[in-house]
DNA sequence: TATGAATGAGATTTCATTCAT
DNA sequence: CATGAATGAAATCTCATTCAT
């Protein structure tokens, strides 16, 4: 009847707490069960597998973040380099939307970033790199075209790419207060847009 | 007879390749005895265990990194703020040592960064941070009361700490060419120097 | 209300299906259900268990086939062997009244045939030779009574009835088209009661 | 040191029971192991898996068995229809050979023949079917070639590549005893033989 | 030095079946 | 008439580790 049965809730819950003390890969699905009263056999019920259950924590949390991340990089992807100048809090909006998102399931998260080494969610924030990556690398082309003598070096902007994500990651991980993780961000947001600007470029004949 | 004998040597080299191919946890030691044409029981007459060959692996190249962490760090700690003005490249040292040593074993340097997770050296990267952690808050320390009215924010400490280790982890893990290694990781040096020096204090009037 | 509710018969279907597919031990009663449109609690409903759900596919084309054999096999007892002689053609009686009964439901027949291990029905095939066997041999024994200086050779009746039903079993199992069953058949019929005749008896005095 | 030690002997025993009891699917390994005052983790020391274990008890059986058939099909292809002609016992020879080799590892045999369901071991005889289908396809068509106005009927000579492996299977299933089997077979094989020349061949107009 | 053998504890997964509602 | 929930027993397999030889 209920979408939630109680017993579903229970699993979910004491799936949750086994993960975050062993890991995916270490956690156990008997333990989980057993906790939540029940028998291997529920959790089968309820969710496909192993994987279905960790997804059941986290897959929805992530989905909120991934589609505020998808809409501000398509947004930033219009930025005009022509005109733009950089100045201190103008690039805050992400982080007003986003903070908010990763602390509202704050488990959730712990357990994508830090605890989901062999499940199919390994290497998700990689995946989120590869995809910041990719946005940006538009964002520097064109930004290379209004510097003559400048392209684009590689490495630097999957670095930056790199940094700007585990910003995050190292602000859930760290502080597990919601209002000075929003002032933490800031300030480190406004030195990566400066470094990037600064350091995304390399001279053309530098191969 | 020897301190390496022929089978030992042999049993290292098919364990590099299994670990890196697997990760610490999933690596199996049969696979790696018989693809030293051994079985599974001369891996415990050399090593202690799992970790021991692991550690037999990687003990001596984190030696050498951690020794020229240890000597930069206890050189760093002297610096005195009054004087001090960052200049570009005034803190290449570190990388000149530091790059030659991660290269020299790229191979260990990798299986401690990136796979070893369920062997005692997981978290291994959050040890170093932590250490270097330790040496820059005295830093800081002595930075802040050479400012007035400012105290050092322990976040950004923590983060500035985590940033440095992990340009050099993005590095390792992202550039095979140590030449270009170097190239990159200075300009980003420059950039942490300078962010360090100015998000690194809060006013003190902040909680 | 009815005898066979639309549910009902939905589940007849999907297990059909599922029992083709993967045969009976490993067919899921989870999957059957869902395939229908409901949950494994509505087939214990409408049937015992899961050999009861197989029964309900395969026992009315089992029981008119094995209708035909037994009238077949009675009628056939009554053979008279002092005027006997085998012509051509003479026994296609049984052809002409089983194929069409298989073919009727060839798909209950397959599942039969080739689907039922580990199910009641396991052995069905083993049974019907045995049947075989039974009604054979008193009419070898009076076969034996109007030869003299012979009497039945034991492996070779039972050869013969396993002979005959997998006549049938193949034809089934793989001619697609009832007609050309009939004709592939027929022959068979006569080349198996002429070697029954010559193979059937053997010399008294062996043991 | 030894090729057969003590323990993999006896998991050997108890494998072959277990699956003779139970055929493969069925059939525990649990069981086996302790029937041998084993732990399951010790077959998996003496063979790879399930069909690992089943495979040490009929592969060698089988190849023995496999190389009389292929060699014997080999020499039989080279046969000579325009002056041939068959008489009893001709084709004794197969089954001097065969017998034997059947007998030899019976319990081989039935395992391979009875309980192989679910094993990679599964349709084994349906391959050997196929096998004598193709060696016999080629025989009828030159044995077409050298009858005008005939060609070879398919079906019927898959059913008697069938009707002879089967005859073999019968065999070794029902009659324990090897003299017996052969003074079996051989009228058998007579029999056969007369009834692939007279029905294997069809008129050419017939689609 | 190294082997071959075996343990033992654990892992995830599957499934027919039951039963209150 | 059917659901949703849950059981419980079993299944195969993996693996680090141990130890007598």
């Amino acid at each position: 009847m209920n979408d939630n049965p109680e017993n579903r809730i229970k699993l979910i819950k004491s799936a949750k707490k086994e993960f975050m003390d062993k890991g995916f890969n270490k956690a156990s699905l008997r333990k989980i069960s057993a906790d939540a009263g029940l028998t291997t056999g529920a959790i089968y019920f309820f969710f496909k597998d192993k994987n279905g259950l960790f997804g059941a924590i986290v897959d929805e949390p992530l989905k909120k973040v991934m589609d505020i991340i998808t809409a501000h990089y398509s947004e930033e992807a219009s930025e005009d380099f022509n005109t733009y100048e950089h100045k201190s809090g103008d690039h805050d909006e992400l982080a007003e939307l986003l903070v908010p998102a990763l602390y509202e399931n704050r488990d959730a998260m712990l357990l994508l970033l830090e605890k989901s080494a062999g499940s199919d969610y390994e290497g998700i924030v990689d995946k989120i790199i590869d995809f910041t990556d990719e946005t940006y690398l538009k964002l520097a082309q064109r930004f290379a075209c209004a510097v003559p003598g400048k392209k684009v070096n590689d490495y630097m902007l999957h670095y930056f790419s790199h940094m700007q994500i585990n910003a995050f990651v190292h602000l859930i991980t760290h502080e597990p207060d919601e209002q000075k993780a929003l002032m933490h961000i800031k300030p480190l947001i406004d030195f990566m847009v400066d470094g990037w600007m600064k350091y995304i470029l390399e001279d053309k004949d530098i191969s």
